[in-house]
DNA sequence: TCCTAGCAGTTGACGTGTCAATGATGCTAA
DNA sequence: TTAGCATCATTGACACGTCAACTGCTAGGA
């Protein structure tokens, strides 16, 4: 199924339908991929990607704590997101928040008892399903495949938006 | 970068440190791909991309309407998320909602005048945002592998979990 | 007749994400 | 010294999504 004006193609500032159709699946089949890793996280630890996140950085740092902003960068979300996420993971005993000694008006994130359990329950589950649902779906050759799309994609977006 | 123990892949059920950093990229790039094609939309039409298939369902309807779980069928939602984005999209003045004549408690999602227009003006942009971001940062080959892998990414889960 | 099934749609609670505004604090330059 | 100014973090308002409970209605069987 090919476009009937091929002359076209150079100059044309829309996707043909072929590509409308192949940016629909890719799109929505990678969003469903993500959610359905998000609900099988869920089930098996009671986590969700962002708590896993958030756990994963903290249980790499030393003394299992970090302060804010580090964190933040480190995952690479906003100051504001990951402050609502720690509040509501502080409410569930995963983490705590202290005023941090060294820096002034600094806050320091640490990894509680429960953090460090509900972390370590979580990690071989979901690598076995990052395995299950991503890499036995794709032949070896996809898999590479996919990480050169990946990176063509990461590089035209940061060279284009900023 | 291959892994030390090339030995252990038949057996093993935990992804290589290749795979695990290919995922990584493969997901987040994708998120941040539709999460930039938001902010074009919203930025150039004041639309979200759950608008969008709203009023592309709705325009592309006889008469611009449809029974409200007609339209969560076709663009794939639950009911639910509907029904909360109807709400929203009605008090913006984007769709209305009518009891529906011919099926008892069926609800009738109208197209209205400002949501043709919101629409019309959005389709071409929206278009060539996609174009810009997916389209020209792949090779036609790497376009064609993207929808390999969404195909069989697909199939993977609709037969893993369903 | 009545009661139970089930469907269509809505609602509320809550997790999650963004944006803009707000404290609180330190730094710097007039 | 002090008036800005940037930085760290939090907060509130709101959009969005899921889950479970609920309303209203219809239909089919005891």
């Amino acid at each position: 199924m090919t476009e009937a004006t091929p002359g076209r193609r150079a100059g044309r500032q829309l996707p043909t339908g072929d590509e409308l159709r192949i940016w629909r699946d890719f799109i929505e089949t990678t969003a469903a991929l993500s959610s359905r890793l998000e609900s099988r996280l869920q089930r098996d630890s009671s986590l969700s990607t962002g708590d896993y996140a958030v756990l994963l950085a903290l249980s790499e740092a030393q003394d299992q704590a970090m302060r804010s902003s580090e964190l933040a960068a480190h995952i690479g979300w906003e100051r504001s997101r990951l402050s609502h996420h720690l509040g509501r993971m502080e409410r569930r005993g995963l983490i705590r928040r202290q005023e941090c000694a060294t820096v002034p008006r600094g806050a320091e994130v640490l990894l509680t008892a429960a953090g460090t359990e509900a972390f370590t329950g979580a990690t071989v589950p979901h690598l076995r399903a990052i395995r299950e649902l991503f890499v036995d779906a794709l032949t070896p050759e996809q898999v590479v495949a996919a990480g050169e799309i990946a990176t063509a994609l990461r590089t035209h977006l940061d060279a284009a938006g900023g």
